[in-house]
DNA sequence: TCTTTAATGTAGTAAATTTACAAAAACAAT
DNA sequence: ATTGTTTTTGTAAATTTACTACATTAAAGA
């Protein structure tokens, strides 16, 4: 909630002199923010502690910080909060739910990963003789999207979305080998069991996952995403963007840690597509 | 203009202690709004007075001000800054940066993406008799997700990555087939070429791409979504996250004009896949 | 190489915020 | 009404924070 609408909601919780604080700051939040404790303490005629205490009443660590939020709040409306989509939308209205929902969704998962699991996964990576990519449903698109991104490489990398290949492919695995799983449940029991699996071949599994899941407790590795799923849509939407955005982050680090000269090589790549391509008019 | 913009457009005029400010403060914002003067220095590697300067070169009063302007610029219009990752940035750093120009592309995505565009598609897939989606290279995945999405709709649905099956496709549509086209840049020869096939065989197109490209003036109807893809990274990886959220819209947009009926066999393709999973400890 | 100018840091000062404690007010029970 | 208790509020001191003036260092130009 906003800290507009929260000073003017507790309004009743709040004692006397606290009160004349909270009439002050709603009658012109603008002057509050550029005020300094002692003026808005003799504006609202009471003494410095009481602004402080008031301060503290809406949780914020003190003065200053209240402010901050209170800035916040004056800056016109919250920016990317997940909004449900409403039976009578229009597409106008729809479209920027959902995109909206969508960066807030990011945003969380941004704040959920830990970028030491993402460092010691580019570690593993780096030193992988192969890796796969394994995602069934809603992430086998996932996969795929990695085994693009990481063929661009040049590493030895293959992709499954069916459960019998991903098995068979777990047989054949080495301790040179690198699964990476993608689930956004983290409770798919055929990816828990491949996870199994690979380990028993000694073959190193990286979990794109939900915390605490089982998937996450069966892999060497987990990179835990925390995505607030719309849970009225029955469709995966927020997850899979978050666990692409991890893929972004992953073959990132992978190439930073190559190096300069390894760029060189993915832009021989690029380069190799152009001729499939209708030139772009110069002169734009 | 945002705070945050501003700071990354001033980068050259700063001197080299102020860019370390700047660097700091980009790379986490959130944490800058919270830390005092001394803590940002030290942050930064600078003198507090350092930090002070940088404050009024931005037309701030000072620090707090300064803080003040910031937080604000976080809370309304794009708080998220499109930033190339650097050399010797940390996981830290490069997971953020990733995360944030991602939420970047997906706030100019949603403001090129005409709605009436996207209504206008719903018109023609809520009409379809077929649905096909088709992608090359990394926009592969992207087809292979529409593809799971909209096959939940009980929906007839193909997708093909692959050219030459493509154009096989094309010679059977019919009048009541509708192509779904994902190319980033439009200019892809084969893509095109597909388009004109299809057309001349009566079949809808469909294009989600790149705004006067020649695919877009190919097809039925274009979905234009500029993107601001990041040129020193030699691979796509903004456009397929705002094809994606394209997606989402059209299949909103396609439960919502079905109406509340067709959400409840939705539910029931959801609890399909129930059995497959290891329940979720209900205490939590 | 020397001079001039700009950039950066040090140390001290002023201001603002917070803490600890005491006084006052409100309330309850005798 | 009066006393004891609790809550609220204010005073004053302590601490933290930000700013200013000046010194030093680095860079640029002659």
């Amino acid at each position: 909630m906003n800290t507009l609408e929260k000073i003017q909601s507790n309004l009743s919780n709040f004692s006397k002199s606290e009160r004349k604080v909270a009439e002050v700051i709603l009658t012109s939040p603008q002057t509050a923010i550029h005020a300094s404790i002692a003026t808005l303490a003799k504006m609202a005629d009471v003494s410095e502690p009481t602004v402080n205490r008031f301060c503290r009443r809406l949780d914020t660590k003190g003065f200053p910080d209240f402010k901050l939020h209170l800035a916040q709040s004056l800056a016109n409306g919250t920016p990317y909060v997940s909004r449900h989509v409403d039976e009578d939308d229009g597409p106008d209205s729809y479209t920027n739910k959902i995109f909206e929902s969508s960066m807030a969704a990011l945003d969380t998962a941004r704040q959920s990963v830990d970028p030491m699991a993402v460092n010691r996964a580019v570690d593993i990576l780096t030193q992988a003789q192969h890796i796969s990519f394994f995602g069934l449903g809603a992430s086998s698109s996932v996969a795929h999207d990695a085994q693009n991104k990481f063929f661009r490489f040049n590493v030895p990398v293959t992709c499954f979305d069916d459960v019998l290949m991903m098995r068979m492919s777990c047989i054949n695995a080495t301790t040179g080998s690198v699964l990476v799983l993608f689930s956004h449940t983290g409770r798919t029991k055929a990816m828990v069991e491949v996870a199994k699996l690979a380990r028993d071949n000694n073959a190193q599994v990286i979990a794109i996952t939900a915390k605490d899941s089982p998937l996450a407790r069966e892999a060497t590795l987990a990179i835990t995403v925390e995505v607030p799923e719309d849970t009225d849509m029955f469709i995966p939407m927020a997850s899979r963007l978050a666990h692409l955005t991890v893929i972004d982050v992953l073959a990132t680090g992978f190439t930073l840690r190559r190096g300069p000269r390894f760029r060189d090589s993915l832009k021989r790549v690029k380069e190799a597509i152009r001729e499939s391509r209708f030139e772009k008019p110069s002169h734009i």
